[in-house]
RNA sequence: GGCGCGUUCGUCUAGAGGCCUAGGACACAGCCCUCUCAAGGCUGGUACACGGGUUCGAAUCCCGUACGCGCUACCA
């Protein structure tokens, strides 16, 4: 009969939502989900200096994005709250009298507190990363001294990380922590104040790092390295987080593109890699693209819609939004793309693009093809895909020339462009009217 | 400097002594499909950091070296 299963994901708001940030969340949730047990949401916001609001706002938004909702936590409460270690000052006082009580803190000459290093072997088994020993008796500052007691509180009474995390994990009842490595050569230290507050610590995994493609540290200006710049970039949130689970973790059956269900099925932390993963937003863009493929069209118009909203492109309901997004889909590598590829279905308005005229024109007798073909598609009887291709082919063999001279002058005067979804399907669902109506209008416009 | 962690194609990874002349994916190149652009299909190139052991046999175990990363704060 084990215990309930009780993770965290601890972030201070000191500036955005790395994406390293957001997989250490991710893993906490999917150990949660996988074990049946809770994901809380702490805020580590003991420097007041470097906190903000905006920062604190981007990981709720970041998070729920992600998906990644949380059973305790800020916004949704919970037994062990308040959630903000900048409303925790008593039960901090209340811990730190108990080490004062017991002479493992001090007060130095500035009026810091300070916890009494033990400076002995600390052993520990990572789930990730293994058994370590640390002779602590060894540790040295810089200089070469020897490592000084730590300080839990400052002078000006603000708390100290290491001393807040550690009596919020016993406070919060957390029974495994997943966190960057980063913190690994911390857990000695945490381990120490445990064991001076007489609670016994939680299991540890240690993650490896995310770091830039070419090995070095990400920041926020690196591509990728904020949520937020996902949210504004058009990619699908499933695609996104999907990547993150691949960083580092592995089914180990070959399997990249998986259902979150899965995951949380499969997901086990003594799995995690120990090396750091270097990040590629290319593949993150491929799973994207393939989560557009694949995604049920109705869903995509869901994530579409706002941003031709943006755009200013009016697509009316999805009775006409879905048939042109059929079309177009396999061409958006993110949603953000959309605007581009769709606008002239659902405006008179569009631009020719200089280029794709210039290319048309530059073929012998081009406008006479679309002539051509204006006359053959007013007296169309059936309007569709099919019956379009045939009578534009037999169009070219009666001018005794290769389709591709009745297609490149027809997508230029329907579409105003050279590239585009399949000819035959995009004048389909423009409609004969409205098809009409642009060859004439490329004709007069074109002749000129 | 000290202590800790790590090192398989450019990148994410599979690989837990013989199944490895190292597998998959992204990216790249070529071909096919084709009205363009995509999508899709096929094919191809590129990797066990280095040096010593252990063993009949090592990408896999041990030691060393190199390189990378982390911690070494009254930051988190």
């Amino acid at each position: 009969m084990s215990e309930q299963v009780r993770v965290r994901f601890a972030p201070s708001p000191t500036g955005y939502l790395h994406v390293g940030g957001a997989r250490t969340a991710l893993f906490n949730w999917l150990f949660a989900r996988h074990t049946g047990g809770k994901f809380i949401l702490r805020i580590e916001d003991t420097d007041a200096a470097r906190n903000t609001d905006a920062a604190m706002q981007a990981i709720y938004d970041g998070l729920r994005w992600l998906g990644l909702d949380w059973d305790e936590g800020p916004l949704v409460g919970g037994d062990c709250g308040p959630y903000l270690q900048s409303e925790r000052g008593a039960i901090y006082e209340r811990h730190a009298g108990k080490l004062r009580a017991s002479g493992h803190v001090y007060a130095d000459e500035n009026g810091a507190l300070r916890f009494r290093l033990p400076r002995k072997l600390v052993v520990m088994e990572d789930l990730v990363c293994g058994h370590i020993e640390v002779d602590r008796g060894k540790s040295q500052n810089r200089d070469g001294s020897p490592e000084a007691d730590m300080t839990i509180r400052r002078a000006d009474g603000g708390w100290i990380f290491h001393f807040v995390n550690v009596v919020d994990d016993i406070e919060m009842k957390i029974t495994h922590v997943i966190r960057g490595e980063d913190h690994l050569s911390n857990t000695p230290k945490h381990l120490e104040l445990f064991a001076a507050l007489g609670a016994p610590p939680p299991r540890y995994a240690h993650i490896p790092l995310i770091l830039n493609k070419d090995g070095t540290k990400m920041s926020k200006r690196d591509q990728g390295a904020s949520v937020a710049g996902y949210i504004a970039g058009g990619y699908v949130s499933e695609a996104v987080r999907n990547f993150l689970c691949l960083l580092g973790w592995s089914p180990k059956d070959d399997r990249e593109i998986m259902p979150i269900a899965e995951v949380i099925e499969r997901f086990d932390p003594a799995q995690i890699n120990r090396k750091a993963a270097h990040f590629d937003l290319e593949k993150c863009d491929w799973l994207n693209q393939h989560y557009i493929l694949q995604m049920p069209l109705e869903t995509l118009a869901e994530k579409v819609g706002p941003w031709l909203q943006k755009a200013g492109i009016n697509y009316g309901t999805n009775a006409t939004l879905l048939p042109v997004l059929a079309l177009v889909r396999e061409r958006l590598k993110k949603l953000s793309d959309a605007p581009a590829w769709m606008d002239y279905f659902f405006t008179e308005e569009f631009a020719f693009d200089p280029e794709a005229s210039a290319k048309v024109l530059s073929k012998p007798n081009a406008l006479d093809h679309l002539r051509a073909l204006n006359a053959a598609y007013a007296s169309q009887s059936g309007w569709n895909a099919a019956a379009l291709e045939t009578a534009l082919k037999s169009a070219a063999t009666v001018a005794g020339v290769k389709v591709g001279e009745f297609v490149h002058p027809a997508r230029l005067a329907a579409t105003g462009r050279s590239v585009g979804a399949s000819l035959y399907h995009t004048l389909e669902v423009l409609g004969r009217e409205r098809v009409l109506a642009r060859f004439d209008r490329a004709l007069t416009k074109l002749s000129a």
